[in-house]
RNA sequence: GGCGGCUUGGCCAAGGGGUAAGGCAACGGCCUGCAAAGCCGUUAUUCUCCGGUUCGAAUCCGGAAGCCGCCUCCA
C-alpha cells in the first residue's frame, strides 16, 4: 500500500509522490518564542514528529526543516514589559521548548532556522518581489505584498480578494493599494529591534521568513509544508504568494494542517483562562500518555484534553505494557536493532499510517494485538511452546517497530511499571519494604487458611491506593 | 457576511457504496479461598433528521437542525 496524505491544496486524500524519488523535503511552522508552549503546540509538533518519523522508516531520505519565529510584535511587547532584552526572551523560550520537546520524545529536525539569523535572505527575497513588480515600498518604510499582482491569490484557503475585501473586518491603511496587501518589511519605531535594510531600519513581516527559509535549505518548490490549521489563512496563503510571485513554480505539493486540542470542549482562549500549558501537563501526566493521548485521535479531527480523556489514555497505555511484561516475564524481549517488524500487527500498523497517517486506527491495531496475545497466553497458562513463543516474539518485535513511529512504549515493561509505583509511593507515608512485610505476612495468612486476615490485609493496602494481584508467580502490587 | 469542518453505542473514537475497528466505563461468565489482572459474552439492525441516487448508503447527492473553526495574534 502506497502513502497517502490529505492535501489541504486540493481537499482530497492523494497519493505521496514526492518531486525528486526517494526524497522528502518538509518544512514545518514552529512557535513564535515569546511565551510558554501550550498543549496545542505539542500536538502539532507530536503529529509532524510522526509523520517525520514514518516518512524516514519507509525509505525516504527526510530533510525536516521547523522554523523559530524570534522576531515578532509579540516578542517587542514581551520585552517592553519585562525590561528584558528581546534575544534573551527568545533564547529562554527555545530552551524551554526543546526541554519539554525531548521530554515528549520528539526527534530534532534536520534544521531549526531562526528568522534572525537570515535577514540578508529575507531582504534579498524583497528585494526581488519588488524588482519583479509583486510588492512595493511606500514612504513610511513599509514594504507590502501586492496580492492583485498574484493571480491565484487564495487558492489554498479557497477564498477569493474580493469576498474578503468586502468584509469589514480589514483595516483600511492609506497605503496600501489592495486592502488585502499584507506587510513584507516594517519600519522599526525607536527602541524596537531593527536591521538596516534598502527601505530603512526595520525588521521582516511575519509571512517572509517562511519563505526565505525554506528557500534557503529546501530549494524553490518542496514536498510538504505542514502546520496548525489555523494557519492556512493568512500564513500559509501569503508564503504561496511570496513563493511563487518570485519563483514562478509551485512552491508546496502537499499541505499538511493539524487540528487544535480544545480542553474540556471549549477552545483554548484568553479569555476562559483555559491556556493548558505543556509544562503543567508534564507535572500530572507521564509523557507517553500525553504522547498517547496525542496521537489517539485522528491528527486532523479535534481532540479534547480533560481529565477523564487522560484517565482513559493512561488506562489503555498501562494495558500494553501489562501485556509486553507479561512477555518479558516470559524472556520475549524485543530484537536489540528493533528489526523492521514484519508480522501481521506491523502490517495493520503500516495500512494505518500509510492511510494519511491515521494513528487512532494504528492504535486500535496495537490493541488487538495485546487482546489476541494475552488470550494466547491465558489459553496455555503462560507456557508457550516454540512456535506460540516465535509468534509472540513476532508481535514483540512489531510493538518495538510501531514504538519507533508513535514515540511510545518505549521503556521496559518492569521499568514503567517501577516508575509508576515510586511516583505513587512519592505521595504515601508507607515505605516499600513495610509494603512487602505486609504482602509476607499475608501470604501466611492466606496458607494457614486465615482469610479474614488476608483480606484485611488487602483492604488495608486498597485504602493507600495499592491493588494486589495474586498471581501463579506471587503476589505483586501497583497503584490503582 | 465569506470560507471550511463536524454530528457513529453510557463516554471517547476509527470507518467513509457491500452490510458497524478499537479504547474507557458498566453488567454477566471463566479463573480465584474471595478478589485483582487477563479472557469470553452483553451494551448501535444502526451511524442527527428529512428526501433522493443505487440491487445495496453510516458512507454519494439535495435539504433541515445543532455544534465548531478560520477570516484579527494564534498550533
Amino acid at each position: 500500500m502506497s502513502l497517502k496524505i490529505y492535501n489541504t491544496l486540493t481537499g482530497r486524500k492523494e497519493i505521496f509522490v514526492p518531486i525528486q524519488k526517494d526524497t522528502v523535503k518538509m518544512y514545518v511552522c514552529g512557535p513564535t518564542v515569546y511565551d510558554t508552549s501550550h498543549i496545542g503546540h505539542a500536538r502539532s509538533v507530536v503529529v509532524f514528529d510522526m509523520i517525520f518519523r514514518w516518512l524516514t522508516r519507509i525509505g525516504y531520505a527526510v530533510t525536516y526543516v521547523r522554523n523559530f519565529t524570534d522576531v515578532d510584535d509579540k516578542i517587542i511587547k514581551k520585552s517592553n514589559e519585562t525590561g528584558e532584552a528581546c534575544a534573551a526572551i527568545t533564547e529562554k523560550y527555545i530552551d524551554e521548548f526543546h526541554n519539554e520537546m525531548d521530554a515528549l520524545h520528539v526527534l530534532r529536525p534536520t534544521m531549526e532556522p531562526k528568522a534572525t539569523e537570515h535577514i540578508d535572505h529575507i531582504i534579498r527575497f524583497v528585494e526581488k518581489l519588488i524588482d519583479k513588480g509583486k510588492a512595493y515600498a511606500v514612504d513610511d518604510g513599509n514594504v507590502y505584498f501586492s496580492i492583485d499582482a498574484f493571480e491565484k491569490y487564495g487558492k489554498l484557503s479557497g477564498r477569493n480578494p474580493e469576498d474578503m475585501r468586502a468584509g469589514s473586518r480589514i483595516a483600511v491603511e492609506e497605503k496600501k493599494k489592495n486592502p488585502l496587501d499584507f506587510t513584507l518589511w516594517k519600519p522599526a519605531k525607536p527602541g524596537e529591534p531593527f536591521w538596516e535594510s534598502p527601505w530603512g531600519k526595520g525588521r521582516p513581516g511575519w509571512h517572509i521568513e517562511c519563505s526565505a527559509m525554506s528557500h534557503e535549505y529546501l530549494g524553490e518548490g518542496f514536498d510538504i509544508h505542514g502546520g496548525g490549521k489555523d494557519l492556512i489563512f493568512p500564513h500559509h496563503e501569503n508564503e504561496i504568494a511570496q513563493s511563487e510571485a518570485l519563483f514562478g513554480t509551485q512552491f508546496v505539493k502537499y499541505w499538511i494542517h493539524n487540528g487544535f486540542v480544545d480542553i474540556n470542549n471549549e477552545k483554548m482562549s484568553k479569555s476562559l483562562g483555559n491556556f493548558t500549558m505543556i509544562k503543567d501537563v508534564l507535572e500530572r501526566y507521564a509523557p507517553e500518555v500525553i504522547r498517547m493521548f496525542l496521537l489517539s485521535n485522528h491528527y486532523r479531527s479535534p481532540i479534547d484534553f480533560s481529565d477523564q480523556s487522560m484517565h482513559e489514555v493512561g488506562m489503555g497505555l498501562d494495558r500494553i505494557y501489562g501485556f509486553l511484561e507479561r512477555l518479558e516475564n516470559l524472556g520475549i524481549t524485543p530484537d536489540a536493532d528493533n528489526g523492521p517488524g514484519g508480522g501481521p500487527l506491523w502490517q495493520a500498523f503500516a495500512d494505518a499510517m500509510d492511510d494519511d497517517f491515521n494513528s487512532a486506527k494504528a492504535l486500535g491495531a496495537v490493541f488487538e494485538a495485546v487482546k489476541k496475545g494475552n488470550k494466547t497466553l491465558d489459553d496455555i497458562k503462560d507456557q508457550p511452546g516454540d512456535a506460540v513463543r516465535a509468534d509472540l516474539a513476532q508481535i514483540r518485535t512489531d510493538m518495538a517497530a510501531i514504538a519507533g513511529i508513535l514515540g511510545i512504549l518505549l521503556e521496559k515493561p518492569s521499568a514503567w511499571f517501577a516508575a509508576k509505583k515510586d511516583k505513587g509511593m512519592a505521595q504515601m507515608t508507607v515505605t516499600p519494604e513495610q509494603v512487602e512485610a505486609l504482602i509476607a505476612e499475608r501470604v501466611q495468612a492466606r496458607k494457614d487458611k486465615n482469610f479474614a486476615r488476608a483480606d484485611e490485609i488487602r483492604d488495608q493496602l486498597q485504602e493507600m491506593n495499592i491493588i494486589l494481584e495474586d498471581g501463579a508467580a506471587g503476589t505483586t502490587w501497583r497503584f490503582a
